[in-house]
DNA sequence: GTCTATAGGCAGATAGAC
DNA sequence: GTCTATCTGCCTATAGAC
């Protein structure tokens, strides 16, 4: 499947991959078809099922990168030399990079037609938010370790907030086109953990 | 259309539209079809159309009883005898009534598929956020007056946070098919709000 | 108001040539 | 690997009888 560079630099798999990704954060799963990932590439819905036998694993292909993709980017921020509370906004930057590009998170958005979709997707989106939240937990015993987070109750709790939080925040803000409303939130968030915020009520 | 009462109490324009908002929160509107709500109210696809001309004009009714009900709850809450934070608490029940049915806010499925909506549809689902947003910030504004709540930075930005984080519990919490999943957010989510979360610090 | 019948299109998918 | 051709089924929607 690795053959010689094309191109654009990439097999056709992987353009695949690329165009549904696309079409299944902006307009989900169940709103966009094979005839489009075709038009997109300029290749007939015949050649796709030679790549993907058919949309169930498609969409299992695409979560599947995605969680890859997303674990490397966490594993890169978690061995920054940054304390707990850096790590937090680095991890809120993957998120508004996302919506910048006028998406929404794969997986928040397969959380929304969850019961429509077939079971091992069902399933790769439940293991994508437990990675999330298992990294999350451990940054968070990290700043409550050395001081720079705060926070009541298990560090279990606080990072599931999180991923609501900042899932929500992308879901709400993306009719609105506007992104200083999910940073606004993400701050907010953050400024709540911040043990900074424990001193003064400004910022 | 207004005739007289049938078996189930309803007519049929009433539980047209009670099937179809059942499937959207649970499927989405691209997971459900005419096919769908007519077999389950046991009449043909082509009754439907004669109560609804197609499914976009579906999809605005829904809407705007979906926030018309919801209204009337807000303004039920918020002539009630009770503070500022206790209006919070039953602003949260809304939400948690809604998942403990299995579904998601009507509005919170449609935000997710936004990019797929008709125009008509998309600007009821952003009012239906605006007047969210400005009954939560009358009520921080009159917790923050009262004493019941504190927060720092403006009601506004507060409030979106609330309807942000709200639904994003909600998003994330029905994979899991747990309603204390969603529970545990939102005591968190108010706690951070609450004036006597304030031990030493915030004003 | 509800039905039967049907139109016209798009969905996901497959067979087999090249 | 990609194509043409085709299948079957479901989709939204409409016409017209009752």
């Amino acid at each position: 499947m690795a053959g010689k560079r094309q191109q654009k630099g990439q097999d056709t798999a992987t353009r695949i991959l690329d165009a549904a990704e696309r079409l299944v954060q902006v307009r989900g799963f169940n709103g966009f078809s094979y005839a489009d990932v075709a038009a997109e590439l300029e290749i007939t819905k015949a050649s796709l099922h030679y790549h993907f036998a058919g949309k169930a694993e498609l969409g299992e292909a695409l979560i599947e990168r995605y969680a890859t993709r997303f674990g490397e980017a966490l594993t890169q921020i978690e061995t920054s030399p940054i304390d707990a509370a850096a790590k937090l906004d680095a991890y809120a930057k993957l998120y508004a990079d996302v919506l910048r590009a006028k998406r929404m998170c794969l997986c928040g958005m397969l959380a929304a037609e969850y019961r429509t979709l077939p079971k091992p997707m069902q399933n790769a989106v439940i293991r994508f938010f437990d990675e999330n939240e298992a990294w999350l937990e451990a940054v968070l015993v990290q700043g409550q370790g050395e001081g720079s987070l705060a926070f009541a109750g298990s560090a279990s709790d606080a990072a599931r907030m999180i991923v609501s939080a900042l899932e929500g925040a992308m879901l709400v803000s993306r009719p609105y086109a506007d992104p200083a409303r999910f940073q606004a939130t993400a701050e907010r968030l953050f400024a709540s953990l911040s043990s900074s915020s424990a001193l003064a009520p400004s910022r």
